[in-house]
DNA sequence: TGCGATTATATGAGCGTTCATATTTTAAGT
DNA sequence: ACTTAAAATATGAACGCTCATATAATCGCA
């Protein structure tokens, strides 16, 4: 039998509600000399509070509840812990613990957003993988909770969201091969499919701007598995092309591995003969040979902003929803250079 | 106001209990018909059962809680995710929910054990990032919490402990190289003192099963930052010896990766001048130049043997202390040939 | 010394469930 | 139809806390 609020009270020879206080830090209703008592007692007998208990009472759980896709569909493992870095530091700063739900594939049937409803979080953080959140979202909307969606534009009224700005991210990249004297740029598109299309839109935005036609013979888009083994194999279809591109824009840095792997059995060069660019900057980029040029995205940062807005929510649940982007940077290394000839 | 048992039970028109049946399939304890109508109003209300009320009244919450090292310090996201994969599948498929809880600095004061004492949870799995977890272990024995500790051995008579056998890892990576006729081996040690040491020993017993004498320079034992650079750095100091090693042993494949990078730089060619091997086997290893020769550790087994243990726990608190081993296996691929000369 | 004003502590109800038990309804057997 | 057993449903307490409130102890000051 685990040790309640009560037995810590006759113990120490007072009241419930006197070890309630000093539990609670309500230091200033308590005598100084009863308080060292209770604590003591505390102390000695390891009483923790039992949550359940403390959370019928209507208190803040003080945790927030983290809804993760399968772990093995993930997107880049790398991103999903700078993610998770950002939540957990931010949270932590608030005196806010975690629970991390990992979603398996009852998902669909709404099994997880009952791990929202059933009150033992203050809030949840939503990372979406795609669209399985949708299916029950309105209940999480009729029932208050707060929540913010992460890393998909869900556009509800009542829906907060923080995402990268793929858009800005390929448009990035692009323009800087557009920068450098490129006029035919691969591209090998992947991931989600809102993603797909925010990352093309920035693409066409790109090639828009500097007045470039977009052939569509330039575009691979790949809808699942976007590892080492989809760069390399896309990369086979861009160079089989009558015109090749002059460059790579890719939407993964593992992509870009792969595809670095192909030009160089093909005994092309980077950035010399051909330019890639990644999609990331994991911790790995930076020592491929040559380092790689890439699209850099705050995910440590998404996270925090994740919890930022959430917390608003928290504490005063009637604020105008949320709808954030952040925009990803480019990380300038050396695998993209002026075409060649 | 969220919606309860007793709302349901009167738009029903039945009791609170039969609701309770009926929520929680008891179905042979209900009329058919008056399952359906209650199920109806369920549905239609969005009722979800208050998890604290029914946690008060004793009931197994089926949720097991993770703790888990600061994201950041943690070791390799890759394993780490890998052990998540595992601990989530065999979780998920007993019907179990987890919590993930990210240590932050507090840990150290006994807060996250807090996390696993207050009956949120039905037992509790203990990723060790070295030392942190023993301040507060006896807390945990004493109010018999089941718990199981990953990736570290403690050994105390009641606690369980599921852990990767490094001994036989190095052990494995050294033995495969004296196989091939190397005799002097480089070893770049690193990651916890616990895993440093048993890491040592197989390289040790490997050797002295072979009659090699240890030379205590070819060890470089680092103590953080077990990437790229920690690898190029170690590489160095391995290769100015008077007499360097014909091959390298890593414990981990970033670390392998940037010895790759600074032999390349050396202008040294990968088997034929030195054979490198590596420890992970993450998802790059194989596209490495040449693919890397490396220990697999079976982290995904090591998350799923962890729940199960567990779980026998769970259902019968009166077991003897289990502390189990999982034995990683070799990988062979193109990083290791015999000595030159 | 005694009275009100503080300050310190104690008490009772209630949070939303689940049990054990009590009550009602239905069915079965004579 | 009438008792009895079985099935279906209802009720009250309990879980361990936190509030609001009630009581007791302490203090200042006339």
């Amino acid at each position: 039998m685990r040790i309640t609020l009560n037995d810590v009270a006759k113990r120490a020879g007072v009241s419930r509600n006197t070890v309630s206080l000093v539990v609670n830090g309500k230091y200033d209703k308590v005598k100084e000399e009863t308080r060292e008592r209770v604590e003591d007692v505390i102390q000695e007998m390891g009483y923790v509070p039992n949550f359940a208990a403390r959370q019928l009472t209507g208190k803040r759980t003080k945790t927030l509840g983290v809804i993760l896709p399968p772990l093995r569909n993930a997107f880049s493992f790398y991103n999903m812990s700078e993610m998770s870095s950002g939540i957990s530091d931010a949270a932590g700063a608030q005196g806010y613990n975690l629970m991390f739900f990992v979603c398996n594939e009852r998902f669909k049937q709404g099994l997880n957003i009952r791990l929202l409803k059933d009150s033992r979080i203050d809030g949840g953080l939503i990372l979406d993988n795609g669209r399985l959140v949708i299916h029950n979202i309105e209940e999480l909307e009729r029932d208050e909770i707060p929540f913010v969606i992460l890393n998909y534009r869900l556009e509800r009224p009542k829906t907060n969201y923080v995402a990268i700005d793929k858009e800005h991210g390929s448009y990035l990249a692009v323009k800087h091969l557009i920068d450098l004297g490129h006029r035919r740029i691969g591209f090998i598109n992947g991931s989600l499919p809102q993603h797909i299309e925010e990352r093309f839109y920035g693409y066409r935005r790109a090639l828009d701007e500097a007045g470039i036609n977009l052939d569509p013979e330039c575009v691979v888009t790949v809808t699942e598995g976007w590892v080492e083994k989809t760069g390399y194999e896309a990369a086979d279809m861009l160079l089989e092309l009558p015109q090749p591109p002059t460059s790579i824009v890719t939407s993964s840095d593992l992509i870009a591995i792969g595809v670095y792997k192909r030009l160089k059995e093909k005994g092309l060069r980077v950035p010399e003969d051909i330019s890639v660019i990644g999609y990331d900057d994991i911790p790995i980029a930076r020592y491929q040979d040559p380092p790689l040029t890439t699209i850099r995205q705050p995910y440590y940062d998404l996270g925090v902003k994740a919890v930022d807005i959430l917390m608003r929510f928290i504490k005063n649940r009637d604020q105008k929803s949320v709808h954030e982007s952040i925009k990803p940077i480019l990380v300038n290394r050396a695998s993209c250079s002026y075409p060649p000839r």
